[in-house]
DNA sequence: CGATCAGTTGACAATACTCAAATACTGTGG
DNA sequence: CCACAGTATTTGAGTATTGTCAACTGATCG
């Protein structure tokens, strides 16, 4: 079957036929969620998943909606935010292809804390909660990967936490940009993966005054600034930056 | 025995009679972690348990120590915070009696990513991370409880974040006071639990600050200020203020 | 080609932090 | 129980960083 229906929201469900489910059990034995899992547990898992493709800019679920399941992205990337009252957005995460999101509502409360839209044309695997709620049950080693991926999110909100109330906006940017720097093949040359307005946002400040301390970094000469690619110039300044917090 | 011994930062292991274990098991059943847990696994749990002791102010762990386990609160606080280079602190969470702290390093990482410490003299349970991770592959639901309160925690943090970054102190303020209110009896008489210090690094700010926006609320009539003790005056525009974030 | 949107820059305002000092509070040793 | 030392809390004056508003450029997309 190739036919799609429609999803609530902009997401399509795709239908499987055998040999495509063949590869998205490969695919999901190759997450770091249900890495080591044995094939019988995912061949269940394939049961109960579903692809879904969302477009670009497309809304996934918004905060207050019941969580029914949890997502695994495939393909493309999406943004976890929120929204303050009068509209500014804070940003939570930016999932890439193996993460999961929006897996609280299956374990705690029963709704989405956040919004999540995808920045790409994605291809989602979503898990129904009971489903899924059972195959944890019966399968300890995919509670354990589960209680890991958690754990190493509430390592990164901490950091979050940390930067937010005791860092000025010039140190969390140098610690951003190093970050990316650490992900990357070449370690000077940066491209970033988000508009100048996004990762304003992801910084918890707004698009001026990001615009305002790029420059003011460039003409200290800690980088160099062409568009969206950033090169590193003075490593150790920069470094200094992100572990004090201010300029 | 009623035998103290040393254990490194001041925590004293207490060593346990079979009546103390009895005791523990029937604690232990009763918090949320271990609710509904069979006595069978409540009894090997006891058996890898470990309650310790720690004065008011004595270091629990600081961030980089290797985690060895993680901890449940059984009597008295605990404060778990980050600190800046230059000295500022920012409170992560504060734990009281039932709750757990310390997991993260169990599961993912090897160290904890925070310092903690006791507010008050307390009494703690330890649980070894060996121990632990054997019992919760051995037992499902327990892996279960152990998802649904990180994923609370997680959504805890999402609040955090976004009230960091969208919401002024203001707002933060008027949040934490209905955060309080809704957990009293009283719901208009609030008694703060911590210093107005130590609340201001909660909130992420600084004691002056927090001083001044409580005396502006007074003054605008919100709320009426006796020491600790804070009674709120006009319920509905705190409200408005918690929610909107700004003054 | 016009329209919309992302990015930049300037002028200005607001919020919160720093530093300093005065006062109140706490706990401890005598 | 008091005196003292060390904290907490409050207030003032000045500063700094960031946010707001507005204008302008350049890119992108129908």
């Amino acid at each position: 079957m190739e036919e799609t229906e429609k999803k609530e929201q902009g997401g399509r469900k795709t239908g499987m036929n055998g040999e495509q489910c063949q590869s998205l059990l490969k695919w999901l034995g190759e997450t770091s969620l249900f890495a080591g899992m044995p094939d019988a547990h995912l061949q269940e898992l394939c049961g109960i998943a579903m692809v879904v493709s969302y477009k670009r800019r497309a809304l996934i679920f918004s905060a207050g909606d019941p969580g029914s399941g949890f997502y695994l992205v495939m393909e493309g990337r999406v943004k976890v935010y929120m929204i303050s009252s009068d509209g500014k957005e804070q940003i939570l995460h930016i999932l890439g292809p193996g993460e999961p999101f929006g897996e609280a509502p299956v374990f705690a409360g029963r709704s989405f804390p956040a919004h999540a839209v995808a920045l790409d044309d994605c291809r989602l695997v979503f898990l129904p909660r009971e489903a899924f709620v059972e195959l944890v049950t019966a399968n300890p080693s995919l509670a354990l990967n589960l209680l890991a991926v958690l754990s190493q999110r509430l390592r990164q909100f901490a950091k979050m936490v940390d930067s937010l109330s005791l860092k000025e906006v010039p140190g969390r940017l140098a610690a951003h940009l190093l970050y990316l720097s650490a992900k990357q093949a070449d370690k000077d040359v940066l491209e970033l993966d988000l508009s100048k307005t996004q990762l304003a946002s992801l910084l918890g400040t707004i698009p001026e005054t990001l615009s305002r301390i790029l420059s003011k970094l460039q003409r200290a000469g800690y980088i160099r600034i062409a568009g969206a690619k950033v090169t590193i110039v003075d490593r150790e300044r920069l470094e200094e930056l992100a572990e004090v917090g201010r300029f």
